[in-house]
DNA sequence: ATTATCTATAGATCTATAGATAATGC
DNA sequence: ATTATCTATAGATCTATAGATAATGC
């Protein structure tokens, strides 16, 4: 098959992406294989290469999209259409801790072990530091905005740390 | 090099034993190699086939031994010698907290990931469900035996999960 | 005779690159 | 002319096995 037009090709480019998200979801980075991602994608390996310039480049990339994609998550689910603030934050903890499709598993546990320093690049480190950064000040943001809410940041922070604990260690669980 | 006597040879098993259960709290079952952990141990590959069926058979069997070793510390680190029952639990949680070398890290943290059922095999989720299964007994023993502690059982639920997902989300920043 | 270890290697990955091909963009 | 994709392959893993070797155990 020929070349793909701009449009197509960038289109391309984002199902890699899209794949690579879903795939280190279930897994982590190392269930990743780029053969893997490009056949699912439909195409041959060699064709990676054009979009992206290593597997780190694209998994970093990935972990950045897979944390802006909870983001948005997060915030819908905690608001609604038509629904009263109250009872964001309630709404936001019963969505994080019921059961989802493997690839939408949350990045903060997918990720944890492969983003640590002593292995990961810093490009993923730096995503991963920064993708925990965004869901905390989101859940703290979901917090501040819902009016039946009256922790303290403490009590947040300790919220928000029990929210992840459990949601990992119930990921043995999943049959 | 010859073969050793049985004496030695059982200490050869336990030294392949500790290695992998050393790498696998650092990176994961992937980071332990079967080539990197025999080159530790001071032996080569084909040496490790006499010893373990598999690398699967050697990572559910690590595994196991981390989390017996995490159940020992816990009990060591909350009860020192010579010190009153009252104030255990903060002890264990101020040990579980602190910075400790990588290859020390907690086995729910390190191999939640690869234990998860989807990609793991049977014996290998077993073992880690049963390791969370004890240290949370381990836990709550704690919290029981110490007579500052007035925690119900689901506030010591929470309290374990929270601990967990705090040393986990803290991995992304160690330097 | 048994067995713990070594040497050598098969076979399956996996990342990455080089060069050819075919369509787009100008 | 440029570029998105494909074909083919290099080179580095990694798990596992077969068969040889050398010491132990009896």
């Amino acid at each position: 098959m020929g070349r793909s037009n701009r449009e197509q090709a960038q289109q391309n480019r984002q199902r890699i992406l899209d794949e690579a998200d879903a795939i280190v979801r279930c897994g982590g980075a190392a269930a990743a294989g780029i053969s893997e991602i490009m056949a699912r994608v439909g195409m041959t390996q060699g064709a990676f290469y054009h979009h992206f310039a290593s597997k780190d480049a694209l998994i970093s990339e990935a972990c950045s999209a897979g944390f802006t994609q909870s983001v948005k998550n997060w915030t819908a689910k905690a608001f609604p259409k038509g629904r009263p603030l109250s009872g964001a934050l309630k709404r936001l903890v019963t969505y994080y801790l019921s059961k989802k499709p493997v690839e939408q598993s949350c990045p903060m546990v997918a990720l944890g072990q492969d983003a640590a320093p002593h292995h990961a690049s810093e490009a993923l480190n730096d995503a991963y530091r920064d993708g925990v950064d965004q869901l905390f000040s989101t859940f703290v943001d979901i917090a501040r905005t819902d009016p039946s809410c009256s922790l303290s940041q403490e009590q947040l922070r300790n919220a928000f740390v029990a929210m992840v604990g459990a949601n990992m260690l119930a990921m043995g669980d999943w049959r």
